[in-house]
RNA sequence: GGGUCGAUGCCCGAGUGGCUAAAGGGGAUGGACUGUAAAUCCAUUGGCUAGCGCCUACGGAGGUUCGAAUCCUCCUCGGCCCA
């Protein structure tokens, strides 16, 4: 593949590139000389859960290394003694060596479902091994690097100090921690989520005082969550984990607002564009047939093909002819009568006894197929009968 | 260090002695509609209890009062201004 075309493959569903044209000389350079290009992604080892917006990112590290680079994957169990401040965290509590070994070991887990784990195509480095060196006098070179003002434009502080929320001193200290880090492995590109672009940027200034070419950033979109509002994150539960089940996973796709479905496909799987257009225009593509085809794509890709076709078809099954599903949580229970509400909530398929009745009174309750309106309605719990909260909660009974 | 303002339910935010489990909005959930889309409409949104009712809750700890989210004292955390 010529370098153009490498460009043009690295450039999908980039926010931005800087610069594109640094990018090509880099890769032109690297293939000339025979050297693997260094791709940086930080990793932090606070959040070991993977979700679909980290794919993004992770995505185009793997483009990457099938173009024969290297990903150099950073844990940052150092600048976890910070917190990225990104609004929420300020300071964070310290974490053990056990804790961070064994996140960063669920990570690559998890990240290994998109990475390609080889040895030749990873490298991967805890940031304290440099920044635990560092003495008070080497931080004071590094903070004199940066102005107040010039901390102020990143917008998460901006915003934070324009509203009179508080911002710790120390908070400072990371996007000059995280450049450090790009100095100390010698990264060539470091690749982030848009909210890192100032830190990558800082990565940039500080490799040059240092005298060595600064590294191409390539910042990538934020995936929106399943809301459609809201960036994708684990605390507000629109998301999509790696490591849920294949009908978990389709049904969160089919659940996305169809104006999301074309930054899906983008960002989320390799179908070329002019195919992503037509699937997209609902003029040529009816929206639901277009998410199907995402949803399985999407399966596919953590799970398996035979997976993703089962997926749609149970689901196609449950949710378009209202049948039961093939496979239902089984609780055990009692034999004898038992009031409804507490049969719900024996099962797990409520909370409360108190949420129990809501469903009831609010006719979200079925017991074999057939609506149950009282919750203190008595239920002989039969082998294989079936409850159901809403249309996809069910639970399959099995007598003691 | 001084002054001043603030901390309310998942979030935002009203409430300044009883009618407050706490307005309103958002979100979430259930129902109707449907393509688990969007839009719209209705409902629900602390826990326990078959029910009467009981308990927990307005930053924390005490106090005043028949009664406190609301008043007082101290404490913790934060904003702003002055030094």
């Amino acid at each position: 593949m010529d370098i153009a075309e490498q460009v043009k493959v690295l450039k999908r569903g980039t926010v931005e590139v800087f610069r594109e044209d640094e990018l090509a000389q880099r890769l032109a350079e690297a293939a000339k000389s025979g050297r693997q290009v260094r791709a940086k992604l930080g990793m932090d080892p606070t959040a070991p859960d993977i979700h679909l917006g980290h794919t993004v990112v992770l995505r185009k590290l793997r483009q990457f290394q099938d173009l024969g680079h290297k990903a150099v994957l950073i844990i940052g169990d150092y600048t976890a003694l910070i917190g990225d401040p990104t609004g929420q965290n300020t300071t964070r509590p310290m974490l053990s060596p056990e804790q961070i070994k064994a996140n960063a070991a669920t990570y690559f887990e998890q990240a290994g479902k998109v990475l390609d784990m080889s040895p030749d195509k990873v490298e991967v480095r805890f940031n304290s091994e440099w920044l635990a060196e560092l003495r008070l006098a080497d931080v004071i070179k590094l903070t004199a690097s940066m102005t107040v003002a010039r901390m102020l434009e990143r917008d998460t502080f901006e915003i934070r100090y324009k509203k009179g929320d508080p911002i710790g001193i120390h908070e400072f200290l990371y996007p000059l921690m995280q450049g450090y880090d790009s100095v100390a492995i010698k990264s060539d590109v470091e690749l982030g989520g848009t909210d890192q672009t100032f830190n990558n940027l800082v990565g940039r200034d500080l490799q040059r005082m240092a005298g060595q070419p600064a590294q191409i950033v390539i910042t990538m979109p934020i995936l929106v969550g399943l809301d459609g509002v809201q960036k994708m994150s684990k605390s507000k539960g629109n998301y999509i984990g790696v490591t849920d089940a294949p009908a978990d996973m389709f049904g969160k796709v089919m659940s996305i607002p169809d104006s999301l479905m074309e930054n899906y496909y983008t960002l989320l799987t390799d179908l070329p564009l002019d195919e992503v257009k037509t699937l997209c225009d609902p003029a040529k593509t009816h929206p639901k047939q277009a998410k199907v085809r995402l949803g399985k794509m999407i399966v596919e890709q953590f799970h398996n093909a035979q997976a993703a076709q089962k997926a749609a078809e149970d689901f196609d099954k449950v949710f378009a002819q209202n049948q039961l599903p093939d496979d239902m949580p089984l609780c055990e229970v009692a034999a004898g009568p038992i009031m409804a509400s507490k049969l719900l909530v024996q099962c797990g398929l409520v909370e409360t006894g108190g949420e129990a009745k809501r469903m009831v009174k609010q006719g979200g309750v079925r017991v074999n197929d057939s609506r149950v309106d009282d919750p203190n309605q008595e239920i002989t719990p039969a082998e294989g009968m079936v409850l159901q909260v809403g249309k996809r909660k069910f639970a399959k009974l099995k007598v003691k």
